[in-house]
DNA sequence: TGACTATGATTGATCGGCGG
DNA sequence: TCCGCCGATCAATCATAGTC
């Protein structure tokens, strides 16, 4: 969600652009998606989104035309299978909803912008 | 390698660039709300009506202008600029709106 | 015509708020 | 207090459109 504010940081209020609002320094943090080795574990976390191959997205796709949501234990399974977090496959069933919701409401006005003269 | 260059192709193959009516509102009122330029779903779905998009894509459009300007604030003062002065007239005309209907029904 | 830039869309993952 | 979900957003990247 957000980060709502409005403070601003010390600047010359004189100029109306060129200003340094709260939203342009929001940092995410990176990702913790740590793929640890066999030994102990690597030092930092993937610092950069995983790249989900072919198969494992057919496979997700599948399963999610079967259930919408899954059960604990259908989620260990599928992220053993596919060599995923239970996290990530979390957070991809959550997207694909996200996703289908998207496209059902847009593949249902697109046509007719009728406009009542407001 | 590329084994996955698979981003099959997705709907981001027929890309149309929005009318440039369309990015002229989309500028004004990120501008004039560059101090929260998070507009509400209804100021998305009024935006996109103007503009002849959806709400979607005014929601795609917010996020890659916010993340592209806040990457290099730079690069688009002089568009900011272009677009506060732009703001700056239209205020000043409500400024004078506001004045001359003050004067004509004083309390 | 090729190189480089501008821009719309996609998506794995984060943030804050809710409810169980 | 912990967990999953929702809705919004971030941030990086893809692929195309536009400019020179």
């Amino acid at each position: 969600a957000g980060h709502r504010e409005n403070a601003r940081s010390p600047s010359t209020e004189t100029s109306p652009p060129a200003q340094t609002f709260d939203w342009m320094k929001v940092k995410r943090n990176p990702p913790k998606t740590g793929k640890a080795g066999e030994y102990g574990y690597v030092g930092q976390p993937n610092t950069v989104r995983t790249n989900f191959t072919t198969k494992q997205l057919t496979e997700l796709e599948k399963e999610f035309h079967f259930n919408k949501y899954l059960t604990r234990a259908r989620r260990v399974e599928i992220a053993a299978s596919l060599q995923l977090n239970e996290t990530q496959v979390k957070i991809w069933f959550q997207n694909r909803r996200m996703k289908q919701k998207k496209r059902e409401k847009e593949g249902l006005l697109p046509i007719s912008p009728a406009t009542p003269t407001g | 390698v590329m084994i996955l260059r698979s981003r099959f192709l997705d709907a981001r193959r027929k890309r149309r660039n929005f009318s440039k009516q369309a990015t002229e509102i989309l500028n004004e009122y990120f501008y004039s709300h560059l101090s929260n330029p998070y507009p509400s779903e209804e100021a998305k779905e009024e935006l996109a009506k103007k503009c002849s998009i959806t709400v979607s894509q005014v929601s795609n459009w917010f996020g890659n202008k916010r993340i592209r300007y806040k990457k290099n604030i730079g690069k688009f003062q002089e568009e900011a600029n272009l677009y506060a002065a732009k703001t700056a007239v239209t205020a000043a005309h409500a400024v004078a709106a506001a004045v001359q209907n003050n004067q004509t029904n004083s309390p």
